[in-house]
DNA sequence: CTGAAAGCGCTAACAC
DNA sequence: GTGTTAGCGCTTTCAG
């Protein structure tokens, strides 16, 4: 049976609101009792249960890092890692404890983010995949004072701050890149169709295509919900009602859907980028390694994670929210070809 | 403010040990009290304190997921997700909840595996990432009550379960592979040095080797701490020391350091496998992404995090510690060349 | 500087 | 069936 505080107050000769207040480093003690008790705490190996403190303690300390929907799909995918080691970089930096929480689209249509930080008392958090399609429960966290910080999403309320890049020039960029490697025809493969990421690098699209004069019809956009198995699909039924060369170039919502579609070119027997081109987005690590090796935007996801926390860190200290953006960079590789007559 | 017991107890009408009756699935509250008890909780929002109740409960059931050592290194990579995949899916299965912890060394050094549960009052948990090499903390698991699972481990004490697969076997099985395609110059890039996983597949390939009267020399290991980069650097450095044809193969311990080991051939401008032959091991998805897919032992890793998960559930349950050998496969792929004359 | 005591919100034993 | 009450281990006033 582990220590209690009572038994470190025995052990050291003294009351339990002392020791309290030496292990919490208050000024108010002196020197000599604060090493009496850290010694007689050390000696029965005693550390504060977290429940009791948690209850007791009037002021909410405690930050979480949320995964929403981790077990659908392939949520907990490679972006949401590299998010989280960027939240416990800073995390352990600051030498913070951040504390993981898992909830699905059931918990969230029954229990608002207010209700989650009371249960856990919870003073602030990060939130990972959020879907604004789950509108009641944005709804809850504009009402809410506890300050949360969420990925990709547009703020809503006083204390949501979010951190984000600029997915529209990035996108525009991107397209424009494949215009100017001479690809005209190129199809959309699209992430989740009411995603904010999704419609966002559609503008992006759009706002590159029109520059150039040329226009994105329909039946050139694959929807998915980011699985690349989807991906996969998606292109293989695309060629079977349109000729080969009704498209040069895919330009893909994300690093898995751009393995998606290159798996399917491949499957069909074309090569990439001889027969067509491809594109990422988000620039996974992974994208070093396919063959070809992918051209992507690189988000720096783990300093989207580390600048989350931090946001959060610095609301809780009485900063106001605000809208993050990110820089990114536009990785060139090998799955892109320039079609352009003059090479 | 959210709602607490009190609150609805007032708006129901009722005393509190009757709503926490009633919240709780008791069987002695009659329908109609517990009806109304449910409503107003519903209406009022409330959902219970985690704190308070795992204070006031005697019965600890709580359950979590301890990721050792999560910020060090490239902890947190493809493995661990597919693991904690794997303990989602059954926690979500059985409706469990299952809360994540992060320890680091500094932890391990200092907290034993009891105080860490009596400080979440945890009834159990599953350990990844845990390294031998902090004997410590090893010893405070034998000696706890509290049963726990581990990963590729040796089952210390009365309540501590493993899950692993047959390394020994499975690394032998792909050492003959190598041997079958007529590969007899070896080269393999281990793990950390004193790792477990690393002294059973060192064990599978010496055996193998013998069996088939090669020897497996000191030069021709490359110890790494399973890093990507010191694959690289490893294979590279292995080079400026050994003539070309020193070797036909490499067979390294994990999927990452074979990515590093293929990373590092094509910057000399060798190509795999037609150069040389290189295996990986784990069976990461993304080991079907790369150029060439590479021929790997697929663990079966988020069963492995099933199976955990379960075994702790049942441990909980009352049944007794077990070691659990899951089973493996060797998925051949394109990495690996036949340099046998007769083809 | 330190001790005493009042809770934090909940569960569980015990009455009725 | 339901109410009452004693804690769970800790923090935090409030005295002294």
């Amino acid at each position: 049976m582990p220590a209690t505080i009572q038994d470190v107050a025995r052990a050291a000769g003294v009351s339990v609101g002392t020791v309290s207040r030496a292990m919490n480093n208050y000024t108010d003690v002196s020197a000599k009792t604060r090493e009496r008790i850290l010694q007689a705490a050390q000696r029965l190996g005693y550390s504060p249960n977290v429940m009791a403190r948690n209850l007791s303690s009037k002021h909410l300390k405690n930050i979480a890092l949320i995964l929403s929907g981790a077990m659908e799909e392939e949520m907990f995918n490679h972006f949401d890692i590299m998010l989280m080691r960027g939240c416990f970089e800073f995390a352990s930096k600051k030498g913070l404890d951040i504390s993981i929480h898992t909830i699905d689209a059931k918990i969230q249509r029954e229990k608002s983010y207010e209700q989650l930080c009371y249960e856990y008392n919870l003073a602030g958090a990060v939130l990972m995949g959020l879907k604004v399609t789950e509108p009641y429960y944005c709804e809850s966290l504009a009402k809410c004072k506890q300050p949360c910080v969420l990925i990709d999403l547009e703020p809503v309320g006083e204390y949501v701050s979010t951190v984000t890049i600029d997915h529209v020039a990035a996108f525009d960029e991107m397209t424009q890149y494949l215009i100017d490697k001479g690809h005209r025809k190129i199809v959309l493969v699209a992430g989740r169709k009411n995603a904010m990421v999704t419609m966002e690098r559609l503008a992006g699209a759009y706002q590159a295509m029109e520059r150039n004069g040329l226009c994105l019809t329909g039946d050139h956009i694959i929807y998915t919900d980011f699985l690349k198995q989807e991906a996969y699909c998606g292109v293989r039924r695309y060629f079977e009602s349109h000729p080969p060369d009704s498209v040069t170039a895919f330009l893909c919502m994300s690093d898995m859907l751009a393995i998606g579609t290159i798996d399917a070119l491949k499957s069909k027997g074309y090569r990439v980028p001889r027969d067509y081109s491809v594109t990422g987005y988000d620039g996974l690590e992974l994208t070093t390694y396919t063959d070809p090796r992918i051209t992507t935007i690189d988000q720096n996801i783990q300093q989207k994670g580390y600048e989350a926390a931090k946001l959060l860190f610095e609301m809780l200290e009485g900063r106001r929210a605000q809208r993050l953006v990110l820089p990114y960079t536009l990785r060139k590789r090998a799955s892109v070809r320039n079609i352009n007559r003059a090479e």
